[in-house]
DNA sequence: TTCCAGAATGTTATGTTATAACACAACCTG
DNA sequence: CAGGTTGTGTTATAACATAACATTCTGGAA
């Protein structure tokens, strides 16, 4: 599915292009609603871990819209399903889809999306619409970032690296 | 403008490269203090706006280190020299700093850090140390980011770019 | 089948970060 | 010195997150 182009060392469009940029168009929801699911239980055959009905809910609630959910909204609306709810109960099924790569923090606005592309995901970039609040997702290119430029020449050991950018998407630019 | 070493054998920076990388090792931290009281007191001039107390005490705490603090941080040691504070009191200053580009918010942490080059800086990246806690920024290089890449693609307008490493410095690398 | 260990949940309490709202004071400018 | 803007003081509360511990569930070994 993602393909690095084998005879040369040039990446082919489909790896970047894919979910990430679509989530601010009309586009087959569906695919990404049982995508995320397929991969869930694919990552849980492992064996010792479960996707257990809090963790499904809490996926399924994420991926209603590509809106980032702060953990108290989810708390809302399983309580608002008949569940009792407190917030470890929200934070654990975070966790653990966070772990999974099923869902992203986006650190600026304390809030949780649904991954839009786990299999191809390794360490997005998020675009999030200050007008609509949606967030899309832009897989890495294959050239270091400022910060891993940076990092490698004062030898600083990156671990884990975060990118946001907030703005305006096309979408509600064109109806601005 | 940059700072001249004096004694030690230490490279000297050259004005691009400034204040950021040599955060994670000795360097001539009292130029940078007094560079981000100058860039304050230049940014004030324009009339409507002062640098107050409040606000000096503040940047001043924040200059103490090159490490983030959380507002909550602040406020302690404002009343530990004697102040009373409550929250909105850091938090006014604070935004005053981060909007005169003097502090910045360090989304993944939920705390603030001076800004160690106010010149030239505009849209730095962090490289978080997880061990020792410090925070260097880098100046962006030229290129688009990844983000404004895929931004760019679909037409998604960017406002502001959050970048954030978090990792191991040089120094703390060197003692493990 | 029983028992166990690890995985997951339920629940209470509390810690941490951030802002709303409004009265008041200080400062400039005409 | 009147009046607007800028900044402060203060109370209260909203929003986000985790500690701690008892309990239950699940799957495998005895």
């Amino acid at each position: 599915m993602s393909a690095v182009n084998k005879g040369t060392n040039e990446t082919v469009a489909t790896t970047t292009d894919r979910a990430g940029p679509e989530i601010f168009t009309p586009h087959d929801h569906a695919a990404c609603v049982s995508n995320s699911f397929a991969a869930a239980e694919a990552r849980c055959e492992s064996g010792k871990v479960r996707l257990t009905e809090n963790r499904r809910r809490v996926l399924d609630l994420l991926l209603e819209e590509h809106r980032p959910m702060g953990a108290y909204a989810i708390l809302e609306r399983l309580r608002a399903i008949g569940y009792s709810a407190q917030p470890p109960v929200a934070y654990r099924a975070l966790d653990f889809l966070m772990e999974k790569g099923l869902a992203h923090r986006i650190e600026s606005l304390n809030a949780y999306v649904a991954c839009s592309d786990p299999e191809n995901c390794t360490n997005p970039a998020f675009l999030v619409c200050q007008v609509c609040d949606r967030v899309a997702e832009a897989q890495a290119d294959d050239r270091p970032s400022a910060a891993a430029l940076a990092a490698g020449k004062i030898g600083f050991v990156i671990e884990q690296e975060f990118r946001e950018a907030r703005g305006t998407c096309p979408s509600c630019t064109n109806k601005a």
